[in-house]
DNA sequence: CTGAAAGCGCTAACAC
DNA sequence: GTGTTAGCGCTTTCAG
């Protein structure tokens, strides 16, 4: 019924005290160090639970230079993806990644300047050692000033061709171009694109790939056989419109999310079209696809698991080394044909 | 091209020394203290400008004895609600209250044992300053070792009937009381209901509320009108098949969310029922109904934003000013009837 | 209004 | 193996 006084919490000089030793030994078995004898071990663990003793987290930091957390940062564009698979399959796999280890993950909010004054305060304060970023703006400066303060700093996706920060990132541009060479090998030829919003550098890989693709067969590359979407479902349905009004002969599309992929199809079935016979639709990853279409479209599948595992191993790489430089790494997609186009 | 070495952060005391004054002045100055002479200030807002200075946290923490962050835990409950918006909003709105503090908001996942280990050292380490808790497993100790430890600690909801714990909870009873007096109101009188899993007190306060209503309206409580659910899709099929197997003349259905009124929608539909002139359904909140239904049901919302609020400032007053008893604050819902019933 | 000094609780280096 | 000691960088009296 009454809450209990916030209790003086024990400090480690107490439980040496209490198990008759120096306070340096206390601190080599709550760290778990060799070279205690296997006595004393017991006898100041015993201590340390009949005082219920806890370690002082700022002390430990202090004294060892070291947070023991890391934080996973949520732009405001994130915050909106909140549900999407992508963004909850990724955290989690960070999640997995760090459930060994004894570093706690600190997912922050960063939607306005004061979110994001007060986490640059936070993280260049010393309360983690490092730090991931998802989809970052191409405008965001906060990777950089993470990483110059010398905080290890991992991005999930490059924002741009040149990125100075070290990433991980799907490669776009094979999945695209893998994608599109599956078309073309189907005998596909009247090949169109719906792009994410071309500021964005995904956007842009996914595009260049559809036109290497191209290039590879020997198709040529007409821009009215692209339009930009911005990854929405509304984009998607009039993006697919006006394609279909520019080339009613359109045999198949590449979407670059999706929720695109799923829009297209529907205005193309609308449209009196049959998906895939008439026209093949891929788009990448298929979350929204799966609930939404039957049967299911070919994907271009980001290996969500691996980029989060990924991510967390640079890191704590960065973490115990300091890097000089930056590092990219790009994995793989996989494509995952559910059609005979 | 190059990353900068981890460049050794300057102290309090380096600031000092270039602005000419003692490190309490420094220090004065940069919790914004009243008491310091313009000129003063001024003089060590330039150092610290100049020196690129930013506090240490773990030293200001183990100092002034607080960490300026609290926690808000997820549960493995709540991370397959992940991308609900009953989650998302409530968040949100968390986040939201304490835009204007200074305190940083830590999302944590908790899943597994090891986890919840290592949160329970990091937030007993004295890494926040408060915690609060999503829809916790009755069963679940966590809350209650927090507030053991000390630590101000708010629930969303309550773990049972005589929960020691603050908390903010919707008013569950009150909601479903009301909306069964509106289906008697519109001439209901064979009014059916599927709950939630009976061993969560949410669950239970509905059903209690259903209960009450009938009892107000003089009408009786068979238990053959009550069917437990556990809040999915599937389950609310099987309820109300169960129901309309057991009574073809139910007129009205009162369920504990809007997953399953949305499940007990089509399946009436598909019983060639109409809703909601042949029988009426209300849920708890809508945001699954308002995708899937058409029309949208009447449902029974929750004050998220005011939940959010209400956690946040329960939290703080306790930060400030330790309580010596819990308190549990419950929030009016609200009837919103989109049917002419 | 401001400087000096005493810790906060822990780690790590160094003796024994 | 284990005790001792010197800080880690800041807040907070307490003088002045």
């Amino acid at each position: 019924m009454v809450k209990r006084r916030p209790v003086a919490t024990p400090t480690l000089e107490e439980v040496a005290a209490l198990a008759g030793v120096g306070r340096g030994t206390v601190s080599r078995v709550i760290n778990n160090e060799a070279g205690v004898k296997e006595s004393t071990r017991r006898a100041v663990q015993r201590a340390i639970a009949e005082l219920g003793y806890v370690p002082n987290l700022a002390a430990r930091s202090l004294a060892g230079r070291r947070a023991d957390a890391v934080a996973l940062v949520m732009t405001e564009r994130d915050w909106r993806l909140f549900g999407e698979p992508f963004f909850s399959e990724t955290v989690r796999s960070v999640g997995d990644a760090l459930t060994d280890t004894s570093v706690q993950l600190l997912l922050t909010l960063v939607r306005t300047d004061a979110e994001r004054q007060r986490f640059l305060e936070y993280a260049r304060g010393g309360r983690v050692d490092g730090v991931l970023l998802m989809s970052v703006r191409a405008e965001d400066r906060l990777p950089d000033m993470l990483a110059d303060a010398g905080l290890p700093t991992v991005l999930l996706g490059r924002r741009s061709g040149d990125e100075q920060v070290t990433s991980v990132d799907a490669d776009n541009v094979g999945g695209a171009r893998e994608a599109v060479a599956h078309l073309v090998r189907g005998g596909r030829r009247s090949i169109a694109t719906i792009t994410g919003p071309l500021d964005m550098y995904v956007a842009q890989c996914r595009l260049r790939g559809y036109r290497q693709a191209l290039a590879d067969a020997g198709l040529p590359t007409d821009p009215s056989w692209t339009v930009e979407g911005d990854f929405t479902e509304a984009s998607g349905r009039r993006a697919m419109t006006e394609l279909l009004d520019r080339h009613p002969d359109v045999d198949a599309v590449l979407a670059a999310s999706d929720t695109m992929a799923a829009a297209a199809l529907s205005v193309l079935r609308a449209a009196g079209r049959r998906v895939p016979d008439d026209v093949a639709v891929i788009g990448f990853d298929d979350f929204h696809l799966a609930q939404h279409t039957d049967p299911p479209l070919t994907t271009v599948r980001q290996p969500l698991e691996e980029i989060g595992r990924t991510m967390v191993r640079l890191l704590l790489e960065e973490m115990e080394q300091p890097e000089v430089a930056w590092r990219h790494v790009l994995l793989r997609t996989r494509l995952v044909v559910r059609e005979s186009a």
